[in-house]
DNA sequence: GTGATTGCAAATTTTTTGCAAGATA
DNA sequence: TATCTTGCAAAAAATTTGCAATCAC
């Protein structure tokens, strides 16, 4: 629990038991909406309010804590795997499961770096991998 | 825009004179949210409301002539390129770049391919570029 | 003609905001 | 203590739905 504390710190906002509540859940989920964090911590933390999630996680977003992520349903995801990564995708279930591979993100990035862009600067890649999940 | 109306007939749908307008938007913008095409199309078509082209929108995906993309603000965005593609995003003006490059998604394609995963059955790939556009 | 589609209005869902009370560093 | 954060309520924004009139095939 002192991680997460220290991390929030580091990020430059202040450790509130809500947000450590909220990063810890994001941790445990992975890949979660505001909604689902409000359910999720509603047994333990009663007065939490949804405004409070989405302010949170914009804060969070802010500092670098977390990205926002794609869904194929009109809400809002937010991940905790802040670094280009790859990820399954069912659209059927909505599931997303990540898929930690570095080498396919190397591949990735020095390819599009090899191609001399000059009117893009790449930062990160996110790769969807789309279809069907078992 | 003949082309157009067949396009919309063989995906199985009636091609309404309002279909045909939303899908001829969608391939002159190619990247697009259900208020863009309705602003775009009021001129043409005043009677033309938000909710009919979200349907439209919806039936469109539906039968395969659009795919739903993402983007870090809360909106969905629907995309006329419904093949694996790859796109430059910028996250600080919000805008989606489509990068046609065949090689970059054979590439991820075959690489994931060759990795005999059990649990998953990869259907098509969606390479998110994210940095600074020009 | 018949079933699908449109357009309106209204409901629902999701996200944001204002502000007073409370907590953090 | 000074500032930032929370929580409430309410507003705003985005999406969906019900239904009667209309249209495409």
């Amino acid at each position: 629990m002192e991680t997460i504390k220290e991390k929030i710190h580091q990020s430059g906002l202040k450790a509130t038991p809500q947000r450590i509540a909220i990063y810890s859940a994001m941790q445990r989920l992975g890949h979660a909406s505001a909604d689902m964090i409000t359910e999720e911590l509603n047994g333990i933390f009663p007065s939490l309010t949804i405004a409070t999630v989405y302010n949170v996680l914009e804060s969070f977003v802010g500092s670098g804590l977390l990205v926002r992520r794609y869904s194929s349903n009109n809400k809002m995801y937010f991940d905790v795997n802040t670094y280009s990564h790859a990820h399954f995708y069912d659209p059927e279930s909505n599931r997303h499961v990540d898929y930690e591979d570095q080498e396919l993100v190397k591949l990735v990035t020095d390819y599009v770096n090899s191609r001399g862009l000059t009117d893009f600067k790449l930062d990160s890649v996110d790769i969807q991998l789309i279809g069907t999940l078992a």
